[in-house]
DNA sequence: TCCAAGTCAATATG
DNA sequence: CATATTGACTTGGA
């Protein structure tokens, strides 16, 4: 019922487009469920088709600024408390899948590096916060499903398979029998550790590969291009968002309470220290960037590409002959030696890789094998590894060790959120400030800090327009 | 064309 | 069972 209010609330916030300003409880921002109307909730499950569609897109337009790292937690809080899945959640209220409503909880980026789309979700959770009977709904829906699915079940005595032919047919069709139909369907991809080590290690030299290393990985690593170059994408992309949720969670924990953290950072104070960082990652990057610290210390970055163009093999093994000749000569970068260690989840790891490795060589594990490449299924056979390296250990344990090399200081470079737009920031999180991260156990953390940088030294470079790689004075 | 941002959907994990 | 991870696809911009 109400079908007028998604109107009213729109209105009021067009009608003053700068809100902000709310201290502690948002109140005014959008309230009323979403779809105006219509909801059809009975056998519909994606509630987003058109008519919402459209309101949210303009609530979205003339949406102030939300605290997305705010409203996830509390979005979590309401799902919790209340027994309601995640699942239920993102179809019914934000229309998405489970795993994609993981990931904007677990990670949300902040407001301001949101896309009009991505912002969507965000305007429909706060819309559903607001909605005070939001979660007597998703319970109502909660039931039904339940019931719809006991009612299923129960009259479907002996079906073998259940209705759900939805997807059946078109293609492949001849009938029946679910049963032979995998295999040719499409595998998905699963990349062995090893080969996301090396796609890794290949990362951290070369951010952006070019597309002959593109192929070369694939041919060295036996996988698509494509499987490499969506690797490259999501990476990418992926360590991005670490760094937003770090900076967010950093700024929103300094006043937590706890931590007096002396360090009160005046306006754009310029840390020289070294240590910390923090830094976002803006992808603006034409202004500048102070990075600072960066000392290749063990991975150079990328930007010595040096131009001939060399190959670089990821893994030592090497191999395979797969054409290159060109002599890789050092290529490999550092030594990281980190090998994989049982895994027993530890997250101290102390470092002190047991094993062998002997120091002038990286040994890393290798690919699994090379098949020639016959296409039949990929059975792990093992072996040959003609140079393969006698402390290889061949087989490995199985979780992929930590990811720990490099370790770079760390980039640092304030950013300074005042300088980014100046005017509304309302930050209701955190300020893009540079807090501090000081925790250093997280080699993981600071590996992504360092692609990161990679990944920015690209941009700059790029938009410093040709240029060979200038030396950026860090 | 390449890239980034969003997602989906199959798997992994818990 | 639910949630987390992740390769691939889609969309939209230069």
């Amino acid at each position: 019922m109400s079908s007028s209010e998604s109107v009213k609330s729109l209105t009021e916030l067009v009608q003053q487009p700068c809100p902000a300003i709310e201290t502690s409880k948002d109140g005014k921002q959008h309230e009323s469920s979403e779809p105006p109307a219509s909801e059809s909730q009975s056998t519909t499950p994606l509630p987003l088709s058109g008519h919402s569609a459209l309101s949210i897109q303009e609530l979205v337009a003339v949406s102030p600024e939300l605290d997305t790292y705010g409203i996830t937690k509390r979005v979590k809080e309401v799902l919790t408390d209340n027994n309601l899945g995640q699942r239920l959640f993102g179809e019914t209220i934000l229309g998405l899948t489970q795993g994609s409503v993981s990931d904007l909880l677990a990670r949300p980026k902040p407001w301001h590096k949101l896309s009009l789309k991505g912002r969507e979700p965000f305007v429909r959770m706060q819309l559903w916060l607001n909605d005070p009977n939001n979660v007597e709904k998703l319970m109502d829906m909660k039931r039904m499903e339940k019931k719809a699915y006991m009612k299923r079940r129960h009259s479907s005595v002996s079906d073998s398979q259940p209705c759900e032919p939805s997807s059946a047919g078109i293609d492949y069709s001849q009938g029946a029998s679910p049963q032979p139909q995998h295999q040719l369907k499409k595998p998905r991809v699963v990349l062995a550790p090893e080969e996301k080590e090396a796609l890794k290690r290949a990362y951290q030299q070369k951010p952006y590969p070019s597309p002959k290393t593109i192929e070369e990985l694939a041919t060295q690593l036996n996988l698509k291009t494509s499987t490499v170059i969506n690797w490259f994408h999501n990476y990418r992309s992926r360590i991005r968002r670490e760094l937003f949720i770090e900076e967010i969670q950093a700024g929103s924990q300094s006043q937590a309470g706890s931590s007096d953290s002396p360090s009160a950072r005046s306006s754009r104070a310029v840390h020289s220290s070294e240590g910390d960082s923090c830094d976002g990652v803006d992808t603006e990057g034409p202004p500048e960037e102070k990075q600072s610290g960066l000392e290749a210390d063990e991975y150079s970055n990328a930007t010595t590409k040096s131009q001939g163009g060399q190959a670089e093999s990821v893994f030592e093994a090497g191999e395979a002959a797969s054409q290159d000749a060109r002599s890789s000569e050092k290529t490999e970068s550092f030594h990281l030696g980190m090998e994989n260690l049982e895994d027993t989840d530890d997250e101290g790891r102390l470092k002190a890789p047991r094993q062998s490795s002997p120091p002038g060589s990286q040994s890393s594990g290798e690919i699994l094998e090379t098949m020639p490449n016959s296409a039949t299924k990929e059975d792990a056979s093992t072996s040959a590894a003609s140079t393969s390296v006698l402390t290889g250990e061949s087989s490995f344990k199985s979780k992929e060790s930590s990811e720990k090399m490099l370790s770079v200081p760390s980039t640092s470079s304030t950013l300074a959120g005042g300088s980014q737009k100046a005017n509304s920031i309302q930050s209701l999180f955190s300020f893009s400030e540079a807090a501090s991260s000081k925790n250093t156990r997280d080699n993981t953390l600071r590996k992504k800090k360092a692609a990161n940088l990679n990944n920015i030294i690209h941009r700059l470079e790029k938009a410093a327009s040709r240029e060979e790689p200038v030396e950026w004075e860090f």
